[in-house]
DNA sequence: CGATCTGTGTTCGGCAACACACAGACCGTC
DNA sequence: GACGGTCTGTGTGTTGCCGAACACAGATCG
């Protein structure tokens, strides 16, 4: 059991050019990890990033119905908080130590001015990637706890949101592949919405037929992560009204 | 169908500062993305950035056995190629056009530029990230395709190449919650690891003894995830031989 | 107009993980 | 050294998805 601590026993704190470890030395707090402490709950706003030495934090999903599932796992290779120089606050996502030990952690503002450093276009980049993240979160608790049919509709829905029209072109086949199930699973998930009047399709064809129907089949990971885009990319969209720009709703 | 092409159509050029649009544009190449068009394959390297329109690219991994699972969609509110301005150059993911329509893509060059043009704190901590990422689609695949134990296994020595130890301190309804799965499962999964001779556990605890026994169940997922850990992070850890520096290997 | 191919519907057996329930074993503590 | 709570082992029945096989329908094309 070392006696000693030292920033440097994060892999990230020890890559850090001699410049930039001075800079931040004298703001980095030695502080305890205990087993079970709560770094950050989900959607909770971060008022530090945390540097593990010798701590293992588990960020996990949370499910409504209370199931939950870890997503990664960071020790003193990593680092707690990315959303911080992301650009997006928060996350959905939760941090729990899950091996107690020692970690060395920096208050939220110096990472935050470093984020807010960068050009504007890296800025939005990062900000759309914190989102991309979440997507990617959420699909792997989805893959774990819900059914081929929640996921059906999931996808469902995702992909008529980015679409112009109610109709998709796409073969059971592909589908199947995308959700990384069978395809004689999603004829019967898609038999199922077709009963219920949902959708509607023909040989590669899929029109859906009543949108709020699929709604209520799907699971929240569909809301959540509209939700989480729309906050992280809100602002964005503004340049929709030049003259050349012309869009159908 | 609308004639008129225009770069405000993708979401995050929209959102762009006129400064910052008026600098790309020039370098914004209109480019018809059809459906099935492989974008870049897992491990390639990039040389465009895609921001779609009209077109949804899904984004996908693929496993040895040739099963695939789509673990995020990028559509008109989205941009491909996150890895270039990450710094990680490649990922292990592929992107396939899911819908056929159009895009703009820029050169790889300009976006690294403006990675680089960054601090090298935030130049690391971006890197790091995108292993994040990798991590986080590595879990949603394996959530999807590998049995109980074989999660065990990945999950096993993950926190086992964090430890100091052989030894981790964790009960079996911890580790389940942890997977997403039932504590039963853990325990008939363990039992037979014990069985084979891996491990040994008393409550609460688990003992590693037969690394190599353990590396032989996993599946796939803990070797990708350890190479592009240190794929991206290789050059990281140089502070290591500084006075107060004194850690076991 | 028939030949062929691709996509879809359906079946059946099998298995892995589930939900629930309970018994026993370990451990720190008093 | 007995106690009480927590952790672990085990059983039963159920379910959702898989694997494989096959028939049929709609497209496509000569």
């Amino acid at each position: 059991m070392p006696s000693t601590h030292d920033p440097n026993q994060n892999h990230l704190l020890a890559a850090l050019l001699d410049a930039e470890y001075s800079r931040l030395l004298p703001h980095l707090e030695l502080v305890p990890m205990l087993l079970g402490d709560v770094l950050h709950e989900s959607g909770a706003k971060l008022q530090y990033v945390y540097f593990p030495t010798t701590a293992i934090v588990s960020l996990q999903y949370l499910l409504e119905n209370g199931s939950s599932s870890e997503i990664a796992g960071v020790g003193n290779e990593g680092v707690l908080g990315i959303s911080l120089f992301m650009g997006g606050n928060t996350t959905p996502s939760r941090a729990v130590v899950q091996t107690g030990g020692h970690g060395y952690r920096l208050k939220a503002g110096l990472l935050l001015e470093e984020f807010n450093r960068t050009g504007p276009l890296l800025r939005l980049l990062l900000r759309y990637t914190q989102a991309l993240i979440m997507q990617m979160s959420q699909t792997a608790v989805c893959n774990r706890h819900h059914s081929v049919e929640q996921q059906l509709c999931r996808w469902l829905l995702l992909t008529l949101d980015r679409l112009p029209t109610n109709e998709l072109t796409m073969t059971q086949e592909l589908i199947a592949s995308m959700l990384g199930v069978r395809r004689e699973g999603v004829t019967e998930a898609a038999g199922k919405l077709q009963e219920a009047g949902f959708i509607q399709y023909r040989r590669g064809h899929i029109t859906v037929v009543n949108r709020a129907g699929l709604e209520s089949h799907v699971c929240e990971c569909y809301g959540v992560v509209k939700k989480e885009f729309s906050r992280l990319l809100s602002d964005v969209r503004q340049r929709q009204n030049l003259p050349q720009a012309n869009r159908a709703a």
